[in-house]
DNA sequence: TATGAATGAGAGTTCATTCAT
DNA sequence: TATGAATGAACTCTCATTCAT
């Protein structure tokens, strides 16, 4: 009846319906997710979404960017307290619990709907920024060899790190058992400072 | 009477198919990528298709199977041919010269079709079968340390290979710049005996 | 506000629906009857069939259902108040009055689709049981010679009226000028008692 | 080789596809036909088809007048060579003997496609013509009292028969278990020159 | 805000037909 | 004559979206 009950039930409404997206998502993919399968999951019917969500392109860049604020907002100052050398298991932890591991699939249909839609390039401008970013974070700072290796180098660190993580979320999703043990050992590799590559 | 026999022409027919859909199914996705958009880049109708594909499935199907088995006749013999020392390489530049890269994005397909298909299922399995067989051959031969690593050790490295791998396919399509040595870095750091898994 | 409720409009558009429906499959058949040309007739968008029932089979059915249903409730009743004698015309007079004359057409369409729908096979199990029992229920009540004839031999008598009103209604739909008089010739011939078979 | 070898090799393939057509349209209808299960059945390839049909149309026609030609050739000649008083029972056990029972079938085809061909509207008017020709001239001849009714009348009757035997081939294409003597039945109560209609 | 009937573009698929072999 | 690859129109059905309630 009040002005806050009505913006509380507004806010109630749009979280479960990304919370529903994100399952449905997870399981039958952007394109392969009807507006009709999100909305009876959450309990809604379809005008439900309409009323909150512009179109089904809104849907996948709010999901998105709930995704990354939740790791921005609470991981990563947990971890950036903790000395480097703790910090990879924290992080590795937290990726190999999240629970379905869809990023890689959003940001997959983020980049397909990239050209068509500003939006959707800044948000997936922002999604790289912030992961990059993070991730330079973790590394980077004093104490770790890394931070003193030559800029470009330290990118290709970075890169590697996300690639291995990106990856390690996608295999999840395909089924295959990937612990944070797992994570580690993608992780700690990169990050040895001395080691060479082959070539 | 004719230059190419029937069978020839409709295995030529084929073949243009299956690279127009690689084409399509990189820009769009597998549920994006309509019938009509892949023969017509391949140069026929709709027809066309139905003519040597029963459906949409049997095309995901053939195509990864078209991948494997590119990569089992082609690249592992040479890889397996050289020194350990020089495998990484060969296979990091193999697969980062892979145009487009849509491995993990048929994979994710797969998996989602995996229970309504016996044919999609044991697609699948082979495809995770083959990686994962030739990832460990390249890997676990004599002369390499790994080799005397305990079983389940191993399979830990073969996944987080496998994974940054993935992750790195993935970041290229996503239009990230992932060149050979981010690859060896993966595989490197992951690939050093003595890498001490931080936890 | 409105002037019909939800419900009701939703009831409007089934019958209309419908109606279409029994126009274009007597012109058509059920094969050659577009989902877009019954709809248009209808004055609606393809997608108002869509929303009013599951597939194309659920309309056959429930089309059956509705041309049976007129008849039990409609015109049973009141020819079974009439005296024996004045039964077979009341029925004959209303059977050739019906247009167009489809029941033999669907009933035709609803065996074809039988073994592949229970659905179909409960309604077509429904047709003939309720057909089979209105006429015995015509005939055999006290008064007609025909009560009094072993059980075998009245099943003969039903299926033998069922057929010449069934052909009657082929023929009407060939075009072939069938009335009432003719179709009590056909009835009245089977009715009578005394009629020796040749055999 | 021979010239003659080469139009009996014809005549072969047509009457095996006529046939196989015969057993397709009964099971799926003409529209549910397709021109492949038909050659499939017939143990030829499409092409075989359309090297011996000009179309779809024609085989129905084509098909249509093997049926009326088997009659017209085969039984009318021997039922009319018999007493009054048996033809019935000749003819009711031919049509009840006939499989499977298409005519009707064939007939509501050839009358949908009637406006848009030429040669379906001939084929449809000779059917016609000949069911009732051959009805009348079963029936008509001397010795039965319905030689003497008049013309109009006589024709009612002939109409009322074809119904009877219509209907009952419906019934029974229907799964409706319909022996010659019911088609008996049927006929001679409606052959009865005494017969009154209640009317 | 939420409902759900209706819209209509677009998808996968079938199939009569053509034509080079 | 018979084959079968290819064509393309037409169909059933899905689903994002609109809008009156």
């Amino acid at each position: 009846m009040t002005r806050r009950s009505r913006a509380q039930q507004r806010e109630l409404t749009c979280q479960r319906i990304l919370d529903a997206a994100t399952e449905v998502f997870a399981e039958h993919g952007y394109a392969g997710a009807s507006i009709d399968a999100i909305t009876a999951r959450a309990g809604y019917s379809r005008g439900a979404f309409y009323s909150n969500f512009t179109d089904k392109t809104e849907l996948l860049i709010r999901l998105t960017q709930r995704r990354i604020d939740t790791f921005a907002e609470q991981e990563l100052p947990d971890a950036l307290s903790l000395p480097p050398e703790e910090r990879v298991q924290l992080v590795a932890r937290w990726l190999s619990a999240q629970e379905p591991p869809i990023e890689s699939l959003l940001a997959v249909e983020l980049a397909r709907l990239r050209d068509d839609d500003p939006d959707v390039a800044a948000t997936l401008d922002r999604v790289f920024e912030a992961i990059f970013d993070s991730v330079d974070r973790l590394v980077g700072i004093q104490g770790s060899g890394l931070a003193e290796l030559p800029r470009a180098e330290r990118r290709e660190r970075v890169v590697a790190i996300v690639a291995g993580v990106t990856g390690a979320n996608l295999l999840r999703q395909l089924g295959v058992a990937v612990d944070a043990r797992t994570l580690e050992l993608v992780l700690t590799g990169v990050l040895d400072p001395d080691g060479e590559v082959v070539a």
